[in-house]
DNA sequence: ACAACTGTATTATTGTAGTGATACAGTAAT
DNA sequence: ATTACTGTATCACTACAATAATACAGTTGT
C-alpha cells in the first residue's frame, strides 16, 4: 500500500478508502491486526488525529473495530469483507457508465473505450 | 442540466465538471452564451462568488472567457470543446480501470462487469 | 513491575471553502 | 439616457478539516 494522499483533498476519506481497498484484495483478512493510528500517521504524514477519525468512521460501518490499548483490527464477520469489495466494485461501475451514458454514449461504445484503453 | 449540487462535497469542482459535461453533450457549443454568475447562483443554491470562481478557473483552462458586463461564453476554439470531451472520457475511463485492476481484476473480468452493470 | 506500545480525549490554532452583503463598472435593449 | 442586466471586487463572517501538542488509560511482552 502507498499511503501517498492527495493533500488537496479531504484525507478522511481518502484513508478510508485505502482501508477498504486492502481489504477488498485480501491483503487484510478478517480478524487482522491493522497498523496503528500513528502507524499510518506517520507513513501518510498526517496527525494521528486524522487518522483516528477516519478508523472510527470505518468502525461505524462494521468494517474494523479497535480493542483499547491492543489495537485495530478488521471485522471478524466474514460478510462484511466480502460486501466491501462487492460494493466497491458495483459503486465505481456504476458511477462509471452513468458518467459515459451522461454524454450520450450507448453501451457499445462503452465497452468499446473500456477494451482500448485495457491495452495500454 | 440539474445543477443539483452535493453540498458535502467542494462546489466549485462540481460547478466546473457540470459546464464541462455541457460542453462535452454539445448542449453548449464553441461561442454559445452560458448561463450567468448569478442565475446558475440561484439554480444551483449557491452564492454568485462560488460560481464567479468557478467560471475563472474554467477561464483559465480556456474553456470559457468573459466579457465584462456583457455574459460568459464558451471558447470559439473547436478544438477546446472536441478535447473536453476526449479528456473528460479518458480520464474517467482510465480512473475506472486502473481502481479495478488495483483490486486485482483482469481486463476480462472488467470488460464483464461493465457488460452485467450497463444492462440494469 | 516495567517499558513500550496501543487507543482515546482535549484544547487551541491554522487554512480554506463558501456565505452574505454590498458596491462598482461595463453592456445591451428600450 | 435610462433601465436592467452583466462581470468584478471586497470585507467580515461561518463552518469545517486538519494540525500540533499533550495527557490519560488500557494491553502486551519481557
Amino acid at each position: 500500500m502507498d499511503w501517498e494522499l492527495d493533500k488537496k483533498r479531504p484525507l478522511c476519506p481518502q484513508i478510508c478508502e485505502q482501508l477498504c481497498i486492502m481489504i477488498a484484495r485480501d491483503d487484510l483478512k478478517p480478524g487482522d491486526k491493522i497498523m496503528s493510528v500513528r502507524e499510518v500517521a506517520l507513513l501518510a504524514q498526517v496527525t494521528p488525529n486524522t487518522v483516528q477519525k477516519s478508523y472510527e468512521q470505518l468502525e461505524q460501518q462494521g468494517v474494523i473495530y479497535s480493542r483499547r490499548g491492543a489495537g485495530w483490527f478488521v471485522s471478524e464477520n466474514q460478510e462484511i469483507a466480502q460486501d466491501v469489495r462487492k460494493q466497491y466494485i458495483r459503486s465505481k461501475t456504476e458511477e462509471y457508465i452513468r458518467n459515459m451514458q451522461i454524454l450520450g454514449l450507448t453501451g457499445d461504445e462503452i465497452e468499446t473505450y473500456v477494451k482500448e484503453f485495457i491495452n495500454e
